[in-house]
DNA sequence: CTAGGATCCTGTCAGC
DNA sequence: TGCTGACAGGATCCTA
C-alpha cells in the first residue's frame, strides 16, 4: 500500500473535498470490501492511524478504511483528486473493473479501487475506533517515538532481521516496504542485521531516517508512478524524486556508485547499497 | 512468547 | 504465441 505517507496524503487531500458533505449513496460492488451496513451520514472529520484512514460521520459511526496492497481512493468531481496505490486508474474512466466500493456526494463520488481485493471499507462505532482491534495494536509513529524506547522494543526481537521488525507495525508505525528500505539505506545499516545487533547509536540513526523519509514523502505528496495526480494536478513524485534504493536494483547507488542490489528479506523484495550498508558479523 | 511461512486476490512480466 | 511461475508499496493466521 500506501504507506504512512500516502495515507497522510489522502487524509489532507480529501478533507477539503468531502468534509461537512452528506454522503448521498453508496454502492457495494464486491461484498468483500465493505464489512457492514453502509449508513448516509454527513462527514464530520477525517483522521489518520498509521495507514488506515477513519472517515467520521455525524450519526455515530465512521468509515474505517483500509488501503492494504492495492487500495486507492480516487475521488472524482470538479477536480479529481487520486491517492494510493500508483496505476492508471487515476486517471481512467471510472467506475471500472478494479471499482469495489463507490460513496456518492452531492457533486462528486469517492472511489474506492482495489485490484486484489485485500483492502476495505469497515463501518464501526465513532466511540469505538481505537479499540478496533487493528488499531488497538498499532506502535508510536516515528516522530513520537524516542530513540531508548525504539532500542528497547529492539531488544524483544532481537533474532528477527531489522527490516522485519521495523515493518510490524505494532513495534513502529506507519512504515512499509518502500520507506523501510529508504530508511535503512538512509542509516547505512544492512536489512538482513539482527535487530538486536543494532547499538543505540545504530537505532537512533534509524529513527531519525525514518522520520526523514517519511517528512519527505509527505511533504512531495506521497510516492508514485507518473500517473498520479493530486487535487492541483501536480504530480507526488517520491519514487522518481527521492527513492534511492526501492526499485533502483542494478543501479549505481547515489552515494558510493557502487550497484543496488535486491534480495529478499522477511518475504518482501529488499533494495540496498551492500557497500553503504554492511552486514555484521552473526 | 518469537520467528517464519502460507495465505487472501488479481494482474503483469520474465522465461521458456 | 501460449503457458508457467514469480512477484507485488500489507497484515493475519498458523505452525514450530
Amino acid at each position: 500500500m500506501p504507506e504512512l505517507p500516502e495515507v497522510e496524503t489522502i487524509k489532507r487531500g480529501l478533507k477539503s473535498f468531502i468534509l461537512h458533505k452528506k454522503i448521498t449513496k453508496i454502492e457495494v460492488l464486491c461484498d468483500k470490501s465493505f464489512v457492514g451496513t453502509p449508513a448516509l451520514a454527513t462527514v464530520v472529520d477525517l483522521r489518520r492511524f498509521g495507514k488506515a484512514l477513519i472517515i467520521d460521520l455525524d450519526n455515530g459511526q465512521s468509515l474505517m478504511i483500509h488501503l492494504r496492497m492495492t487500495g486507492q481512493l480516487i475521488y472524482d468531481g470538479e477536480k479529481r483528486y487520486a491517492a494510493g496505490h500508483p496505476s492508471d486508474n487515476f486517471t481512467a474512466k471510472l467506475p471500472n473493473k478494479q471499482t469495489r466500493v463507490i460513496i456518492q456526494f452531492k457533486d462528486g463520488c469517492l472511489y474506492f479501487n482495489d485490484q486484489r481485493k485485500f483492502g476495505f471499507i469497515k463501518v464501526i462505532k465513532t466511540s469505538e475506533v481505537e479499540n478496533d482491534s487493528f488499531i488497538k495494536k498499532l506502535a508510536k509513529e516515528p516522530w513520537e517515538l524516542n530513540p531508548d524506547e525504539f532500542y528497547e522494543k529492539l531488544q524483544k526481537h532481537k533474532a528477527a532481521p531489522i527490516k522485519a521488525t521495523i515493518l510490524d507495525q505494532s513495534i513502529i508505525c506507519g512504515l512499509g516496504n518502500i520507506y523501510a528500505d529508504e530508511a535503512l539505506f538512509e542509516s547505512k545499516i544492512h536489512p538482513e542485521t539482527k535487530s538486536g545487533k543494532l547499538t543505540k547509536k545504530e537505532a537512533s540513526a534509524l529513527l531519525d531516517a525514518a522520520k526523514k523519509v517519511m517528512d519527505r514523502s509527505i511533504a512531495s505528496g506521497g510516492s508514485t508512478m507518473a500517473t498520479y495526480v493530486k487535487a492541483d494536478g501536480t504530480k507526488g513524485d517520491y519514487l522518481e524524486k527521492f527513492a534511492l534504493v526501492f526499485r533502483r536494483d542494478g543501479k549505481p547507488c547515489s552515494r558510493c556508485g557502487g550497484k543496488i542490489v535486491k534480495i529478499r528479506v522477511a518475504g518482501r523484495g529488499t533494495h540496498l547499497c551492500p557497500n553503504c550498508q554492511r552486514r555484521k558479523d552473526d
